[in-house]
DNA sequence: CTGTTAGCGCATTCAT
DNA sequence: ATGAATGCGCTAACAG
């Protein structure tokens, strides 16, 4: 079976290859019946284009590219759908590149994505540090940050006011009569999902007249291990009766914290309750169901792109610009229970 | 900022362009203060050597088509994982395309793959249907399977062997006194984790003298809400002192099964014991902690690239064949209770 | 060791 | 409506 390509297909009908690539590309601006011939030949043949090919003939090849630091991040699946769909209606195919949480893989990342003709890049997570903003603006083609922001240049962002929904979590808790509320945080050097839910718990609490008790808050990398760490670390320092409640950053953490809380024979909601961050998939599918606070990942996912392809469409390598922030959601579920007194 | 090319670089550095081309794939091959003068012109100017190009001219892309047949699957991370890192490790990059959980576009997902010149392709779960086989034929690059088989073409597959995982995990039951189970079973026409599961639940049954009673398995899609459903259905026909344990075919509906069990006040494991089948990350996140069958996705991953690799260097279409069933193993956790009677 | 030439497969002017 | 020629950016023979 050996190569067939437009050539082959143009001698098989009879024609010119120019005339197999128009009814490739337009098939009404060739003949009715010399379209049939070579659209058999084609199907004979079991003709393929290649795609290769061809891009470097248009000098496009219809692709965006994603770029992640680790597709371990479970958030990771419900956003990547949102961004396929919409790519895939506006006639696009999206390059996937994994960083595999090494940041200078990360950076690879961007000249891998360029040579392979992406029309623009969506970056994910991640703080976009100066090494990052250089690589971007060496570039020249639009880039733009999904759940994360740049405070360098107005590269257009796609996230949930972090500070705000935090803010409203614990809020949420303290209205169903909780004011001693552990946190567990995560990196507090992490300005994106780090610094900014810790803020936003510590200023709920002063707002709405709660004391902020250093010994009641903790860190972790977000995932399920740590926040169980955590939530240990908590527990050793402040005892079984220090707090009524936490509030977790992330719900595999919160997920962590629960099985710690567990294990020390403190019962969710009974005893604390619980509170995540995110709404992966798993809130819904633990049982008690995981109250937590949910970000739009496929609607961030579906916003990126489009702002991605309309700076491509106008053609240039400004994106629309600013900080979009999304609006974030309480999902009331099982974990946390009104103080009764 | 203009496009520039091997040739600008080959100006800038007083070269000619094959020159430029050397010391891009085999610097070695040029004097080392030519050299040094293309490397700053590359530097000066931030070449970056398009690799589509690269591709039309060396007619292959160095990369391998991932078929997934819808990213929500929850296990499709730890499986891209495995293959995304072997892949690197070879110096070969995945070209991901998501079917949508559509057949059609699972179809076209083939020869988008071929189109764009890769070197091979790993199909994931989803029975291989005559068209698939046909499509695949025509192919001309080696496809492996991962997750599931096909039982007309010798295609090589990488899979566990589900009747005997499930058969071991009803055996596992069953040996902590329970033999009243009630199974949650995946579609009994999915030919790769339906049926097989339900026989291997059936096997163990009737080999360790237990009785297959219908009423006590139900149907459902793999997925949390299905699992729910289903457990439901057995709970109506049978009612709560109908079974001691329950197994289902994927964790998601275990997850969902005890939900439901929840609902109607059952305790697990206290009341129910259920074990699951896949070992998700989520397995270990819940509380207590879900007993189940764990499958090596990373480890399938890792071979199937592996044995991908194997057959383009190979240089022929065929792969190294058979079906490879791979050691899966049980993780006890706190889902599961020994009846003490 | 380096420059010249000739494609890779397709799209796109121009002619006809 | 169709064919011939040219170029996309790079690699690979073959010279020198």
């Amino acid at each position: 079976m050996k190569k067939v390509t437009i050539r082959t297909v143009a001698n098989r009908a009879g024609v010119s290859p120019a005339t197999v690539s128009r009814v490739l590309n337009d098939p009404l601006k060739v003949g009715a019946d010399t379209r049939r011939k070579v659209q058999q030949a084609m199907a004979e043949l079991d003709f393929q284009p290649s795609a290769i090919a061809r891009g470097l003939s248009m000098q496009h090849m219809d692709t965006i590219g994603l770029l992640v630091p680790g597709i371990n991040g479970l958030f990771f699946n419900e956003l990547y759908q949102g961004i396929d769909e919409v790519a895939g209606e506006h006639g696009m195919k999206v390059l996937l590149f994994d960083a595999q949480l090494d940041h200078h893989r990360a950076l690879d990342g961007f000249t891998f994505l360029k040579q392979h003709h992406v029309a623009g890049i969506i970056f994910t997570s991640g703080s976009i540090t100066d090494d990052y903003q250089a690589m971007i603006d060496r570039l020249g083609i639009p880039v733009v940050l999904a759940l994360t922001h740049s405070r360098m240049r107005p590269l257009s962002a796609f996230r949930t006011d972090d500070v705000k929904a935090a803010f409203d979590a614990t809020a949420y808790l303290m209205a169903r009569g909780h004011n001693r509320i552990a946190m567990v945080s995560g990196p507090p050097e992490n300005e994106v999902a780090g610094a900014t839910r810790l803020q936003g718990y510590r200023q709920a609490l002063t707002r709405y007249g709660a004391e902020y008790v250093e010994e009641l808050v903790d860190f972790g990398d977000f995932h399920f291990h740590e926040g169980y760490r955590a939530m240990e670390r908590i527990l050793a320092r402040v005892g079984k009766e220090g707090f009524t409640a936490v509030f977790a950053a992330s719900d595999e953490m919160a997920l962590g914290a629960i099985r710690c809380l567990a294990e020390h024979g403190l019962r969710v909601p009974e005893d604390v309750s619980v509170m995540g961050y995110d709404n992966l998939y798993v809130a819904e599918m633990v049982t008690p169901g995981l109250t937590t606070v949910a970000q739009p990942f496929q609607h961030i996912g579906r916003l990126a792109v489009e702002c991605l392809l309309q700076a491509i469409a106008a053609g240039q390598t400004e994106t629309c610009g600013g900080i979009h922030l999304l609006p974030h959601q309480i999902i009331e579920r099982g974990t946390v229970k009104a103080l009764s007194q």
